[in-house]
DNA sequence: GTTGACAACTTGTCATCGTCAACTTTACAG
DNA sequence: CTGTAAAGTTGACGATGACAAGTTGTCAAC
């Protein structure tokens, strides 16, 4: 009746559990990896016991299929945003560079389930439904590139171009994700600053526009 | 004295262990995902008592780490004969998307871990060795793409951009190292054969050399 | 306001895993 | 023949994911 929590309503027993494991799972990944990932850690975190969890999301892969569709939307969020704010589309796919950088920066544990078929139930309804709609998101920018100053590009070639240049880059570069082979810098990891990589991204975008302004079918 | 096995030289207890490890544990991951990988299965298909592996490899980590030498050794051999077979400069970045793939294709279990800074060592010598010769060699390809035809090329940055592209369409693209999500193709994920993500490889080679042969400085 | 049913959560168990320590076997040097 | 060290085995420990069964809390119906 009167002791709430903190901020949950008391709809059920102990709060809002399912937004707590989320929380206590992004916490764990963030610091030991995907590897490092347990369910029952994370049900440690929470406060509860460590068959919890099963009652919310089944299994491990249902928590981290969760956390994936929730990855997502802040993928789709951020290339709303960017096309939103875009002069051009000579900017917009400028935007898009950083925009996927900053996801990956602003929640790599998410980033760092994403794609991981061995993780996640990538067939889920709600995971597949917010990865289709970031992907539509980034083609419609390319559509308006297309029609803004290029007629004969073919978006669904790039797309997959820059939706794999960017994750490739995600992947890639130490500091994101997960730390990272740094086969790309030689000097040292030290240096790769967020700011470093969200300038790369925009350079890649910049020379990824180069390519797709000219005819792509030479 | 007689009794040899199949191929292997009896210069140890039971011929070559080490080698029929990776081999297992290569398999193993081909099956099941990097994710599925566990060392006393490796250890029960080889036909050796689940401690075996140790006196070998130490620890898990390191039998995979050995396994992402060996990728990144074949990803070199590729490169280095792309760039022997190339007849210009151009054709030499396509042939290197070209390559990027074929290694991918050809030893998905490998590429499954290469990039797994969560569960290979990547400051091993031997890791580190082949990797950053796997990458000097692509630069080097991009050195000869600038002398050629583009004086202002940035190479590092050159490199980057192709390398994480070729890694972002290896991670992405369905049956390639794991079965991924195919929001670039809506479509279906059948229809993905290897010489279709081959030739998408070399379309997206040929995209990048149009905006890399261009004023990058822009 | 008591009862009953269901959701939320706990406790206990099992097979499996990675790692370590101690033991056994084989090869080879002297 | 003997001794030593590498190669491989057995056994054990704590931790994990999944499952089964029990417990607690909540809310609706009567």
């Amino acid at each position: 009746m009167s002791g709430d929590d903190s901020e949950a309503s008391s709809r059920y027993h102990h709060g809002d559990l399912p937004r707590a494991l989320k929380a206590a799972a992004v916490e764990l990944i963030t610091e030991k990896g995907a590897a490092g990932f347990s369910l029952r850690e994370v049900a440690r975190r929470a406060g509860v016991s460590h068959a919890a969890p099963t009652h919310h999301f089944g299994d491990s892969a249902g928590l981290l299929t969760a956390l994936a569709e929730e990855g997502f939307r802040y993928l789709y969020d951020a290339l709303v945003e960017s096309h939103r704010e875009a002069t051009s589309a000579a900017d917009r796919l400028i935007r898009i560079a950083r925009a996927y950088v900053s996801v990956a920066h602003d929640h790599p544990a998410h980033c760092a389930v994403m794609f991981r078929a061995d993780l996640i139930r990538r067939d889920d309804p709600g995971c597949r439904e917010w990865g289709d709609k970031a992907y539509r998101e980034l083609a419609s920018g390319l559509e308006a590139l297309r029609d803004e100053e290029q007629s004969d590009l073919d978006v669904e070639e790039a797309a997959g171009l820059c939706w794999s240049t960017m994750q490739g880059l995600v992947v890639l570069y130490p500091g994101m994700v997960e730390r990272e082979i740094k086969h790309a810098t030689e000097a040292g990891a030290e240096g790769w600053t967020p700011e470093s990589i969200q300038d790369r991204a925009a350079r890649y975008g910049r020379l990824l526009l180069t390519g797709l302004s000219r005819s792509p079918g030479a």
